[in-house]
DNA sequence: TTGAAAGCGCTAACAT
DNA sequence: ATGTTAGCGCTTTCAA
């Protein structure tokens, strides 16, 4: 098949203007729906938008108005494989619908690793009235210091607390530690081993933050800790290794549901039984969660609610509006059957 | 924290023009790569440009030129939940991964249920060259008529065959399930079931359609149906109705792999045993088929070359040249411990 | 090879 | 309430 397209005549506002019988300057009111037309010459002028089957053009509009309706979404490039991640998924849901409502649309960007400057560029072309960049896995704040020509929010706190990167969303992974291992330890398990995440990437160290201090604060051994990155993968070699080294232990949280499910293939391998011979508790109750064998014990965060606040926030930010620099969304414990 | 920005003082064409000490017209020459301009100028130019840090503005240049450098894709508002779907995330990473490469950005779109009019305006309103459009499960290609006015690329044939609409990329989903089916029957399984996705979706018609034709062919019994919406909860309660009609079954194919999870985990409940007792075979090889209990058996699609397909005939189609119309991207039995 | 000039389609003062 | 008039920043003939 052939791929040309007849030249499109996309009517104009003049002509329009030109069929009702008004200014160019009118039709624009009437578009923009300024209050201060009278209704009769509104309605011949919607008249003439549908006759025609007028749109209005885009770039002229933000040439003119210099602001382009648009919000960029930026992804890390190391993190192409970052839609691997059902989490990332549900912020990018969670910012689309949020936007769907609203005059804005989104531009959505993957890092090139080619040419790492294209992003930038991007940014500052005026293609984009702000920008939501989604770091959550990786704390990368390389971006910070566009915030001064740009509104930027983050999506997960900065590696280095001390970079204050302007506005940021981010989920209580600490608090959600805190809740998984405190409920071990009151289901009377004693021997608590975890799975943490990288310990580059803010919710690795958070997540295990929480966790060490709750179980070294009931009095308990925080000797049991292997590393994953997040993978199912990693999770069952963790577990592997955790059971190699401590035969006895009775109860494993896992810095997220992936590693977790690893850990439970892991474990079956092994011929333990869960939760009987060992609880298991996950993060992020991911979408696999709730069917796992046995459903999955783990910690919800609100992903697509993440991603609605970042948009939310941006979209403040533009109008000019006061916005709270950190939002951190709440976290919350669901018992299932795993643990 | 306060939302304003400093007033952006973006350098413009003509402020490197004057800096250069040439003309508007030879900047943006030199800017676009033309040929023609003395390797002295361009030198110079450049030097202009990284000294006062210039980025050509996107809106006037798509305004001059009539090109926007971007492209849509669109999400049928129907599936927002899409994004549960790990193999439509998988279609958006391809095609961001693939224009990456490219001077396009995309952008997403995610057709609002209050405004359904507002994708279309949008796509006319000059905002983007092309637009692809992930009709994937629903077989939805209401944008066809479109067509004539923008070049467009759908993801999954339409239902209806004879609506040929332009172009599409389509995974082989006939061949998956026939050669899923016939593995079982390879396998000496004699009492097959098939938990089918919903019939008004194309992927679900397909894969019934493979699989009746080869177990029919072999002389089996093709009464064992049951239809699910592609959740692991359908396909678990699909496999309890299954169970219920045939105790003796023994062996299923699921039209999905979530629904074939759904199916481990009601055969798990039954206490049957996989796949001593019962062979279950899925579709897509998501990505926890790996790490199911036991591992998925299942057809291989390449998601994420779809996506990647579908942005590149899309870039051929806006650049004129000549593009088959569909394209159908082989499918590929995986052998896993489940069946 | 380079420059001058005329828009691209719209918005936003400023008039009226 | 409506029209007039300048541009927005860039590309693109057309001349030189």
């Amino acid at each position: 098949m052939r791929g040309s397209i007849p030249a499109g005549h996309a009517p104009t506002l003049e002509m329009v203007a030109a069929q009702a019988g008004v200014s160019r300057a009118t039709v624009s009111r009437v578009v923009n729906g300024s209050p201060k037309v009278s209704p009769e010459v509104v309605e011949s002028v919607q008249a003439a938008i549908t006759a025609l089957n007028y749109v209005p053009n885009r770039a002229a509009r933000s040439l003119a108005s210099r602001r382009t309706q648009a919000i960029a979404l930026i992804v890390p490039e190391s993190a192409a494989r970052v839609f691997d991640d059902p989490f990332f998924a549900s912020i990018v849901q969670g910012a689309a619908l949020a936007l769907a409502g609203t005059e804005y649309t989104l531009n959505m960007l993957i890092e090139s690793e080619l040419d790492p400057d294209k992003t930038r560029r991007y940014l500052l072309g005026g293609n984009v009235d702000g920008a939501l960049v989604v770091s959550h896995h990786t704390g990368d704040h390389s971006f910070a210091h566009l915030s001064r020509s740009l509104p930027l929010v983050f999506g997960g706190r900065p590696l280095d607390p001390e970079e204050s990167s302007g506005y940021t969303v981010d989920v209580d992974n600490e608090h959600g530690a805190t809740a998984a291992a405190q409920h071990l330890i009151d289901a009377g398990r004693t021997r608590i081993a975890t799975i943490a995440g990288p310990q580059d990437m803010p919710p690795g160290v958070d997540r295990l933050h929480g966790f060490t201090t709750v179980v070294t604060g009931a009095g308990l051994a925080d000797d049991l800790i292997e590393f994953g990155d997040f993978t199912a993968a990693s999770g069952a070699a963790a577990m592997h290794r955790l059971l190699e080294r401590a035969p006895e232990l009775d109860a494993v949280f896992a810095a997220n549901d992936q590693m977790a499910m690893g850990a439970l293939s892991a474990l079956a391998d092994a011929g333990r039984s869960v939760p009987d011979d060992v609880a298991v508790v996950g993060f992020d109750d991911d979408r696999y969660a709730a069917t796992a064998v046995p459903p999955l014990t783990t910690v919800r965060q609100p992903s697509s609610e993440m991603g609605a606040e970042m948009a939310r926030k941006l979209v403040r930010l533009i109008a000019g509006e006061d916005v709270e620099s950190a939002t951190i969304l709440p976290t919350e414990l669901v018992v299932r059957q795993s643990g």
